[in-house]
DNA sequence: GTGGTCTAGACCACC
DNA sequence: GTGGTCTAGACCACG
């Protein structure tokens, strides 16, 4: 697993957590049934406070992503992958048609904003491929 | 002048207002040497805190592109324009290759991803176009 | 308004604050629109951590009972009352019929069960006025 | 015997187990005299932890309900049914007024307050008896 | 070892 | 002043 926090873009840590856990489920590079790694761990892994991490799995909790096992861990719920398959596709698109309408607004011209599109595209694929080939 | 402020998506009031200002200096749709509108009647205008504004405002001064004229108001500067096209593009292409890195991330396959694309700012295009003419 | 936490009774303290805060609004202690008391404030009295009050006042915002407005505080949403007036009737048969099932379990007849209700009941109707002439 | 464990209702499984011991003998469904079912057979059958079990053995082994036969087992002590009948009057009659005054709080009219009890010990004598019909 | 709750206190953004 | 986020660290319950 792989993940990639950014403490300074004002997105609140525990989002970006609990995002990319449901993220990784959705992709099933988390099973159901099978535990997600265990608040000390992942805080440690990340450098962030198990509270932090804490709040994120009790956000996955409260969305029936992630159910407790007492003493064990939290596992992956049956419905999760199907709850997390939507749930991408509705954290993405939203935070991308709010761009999209930041550039309408801009006043830039269709071609322009198409231009600049096609541009983070191109650049989110190669700055992908780097990341991924350093794992 | 048209603003479009959200005061539930987690960006700041007075940040949407200034970027928003920036934008229309870029594309002049406020001319240097002219002065924007009062805080006292923006505020009204937007429903908006005044200091909300005012922040806005002195941010932009911060930047060289309002100046203050005593007794007047706040006038857009010479250089303003091309500082707020530089800005502009910064800002947009940021925030942009953020949600494309995101989309990344999700493991979305390529096409799916420029689907969702495409949908976002044909969606993003037919809004501006709505709030535009309803104007 | 009044608040009744126990420390010590294994009921989470954020939980016995949203569900105070719930009932308050079903019965329209608090008003749609009102704003709840701020967490410094609230923290105080009951003498807990601005913390737990918040993560009370978190719980109650996720189900859409109160709304933030940023800078003035928490506020009763529209939809609050008919929400809360549901969910106290859950919330308290739920643990109503946890308790008569456990007496049932504890084969108590059917008698001496009823006789424990009825005590009970009348025991807290007393304590009840007691704790409201109190005030 | 028949248990009912409920892993997710935030009560101690161990002291599900152990309530349960002290009611069966406050029945007399587990003699005087008589072994209690062994750590490894009861945690089998229950699905549950041994070290749970054993957990609540040795709650009541404190409480002088049970005590230990090397080489044999925990059996009921002589004093133990008068203790469990105790015991049960206290653990149901605390639970019942705590929920009773929750109701109280929740500013429902005596009316309704009646009207669900006497629904929950209805509810409750069903879902008995067809659970008893099920053994 | 696991998660859950709570405290204390810092810092930020907004009004 | 308001809420929101985060850290640090304690304690509990459970396995």
């Amino acid at each position: 697993m792989f993940f990639n926090i950014n403490q300074t873009n004002g997105v609140p840590v525990y989002e970006q957590i609990s995002r990319q856990i449901a993220f990784a489920i959705a992709s099933e590079g988390i099973a159901v049934g099978e535990l997600v790694p265990s608040v000390r761990n992942l805080s440690r892994d990340l450098a962030v406070n198990p509270n932090t991490v804490a709040r994120a799995y009790r956000q996955l909790q409260d969305e029936g992503i992630l159910a407790s096992v007492r003493g064990e861990g939290l596992l992956v719920t049956p419905t999760a992958v199907k709850q997390c398959k939507v749930l991408r596709k509705q954290l993405l698109s939203e935070r991308m048609l709010q761009v999209m309408e930041e550039a309408r607004q801009s006043h830039l011209s269709d071609d322009e904003v198409a231009k600049m599109v096609s541009k983070c595209l191109q650049k989110s694929k190669t700055s992908f491929a780097k990341n991924r080939s350093s794992l």
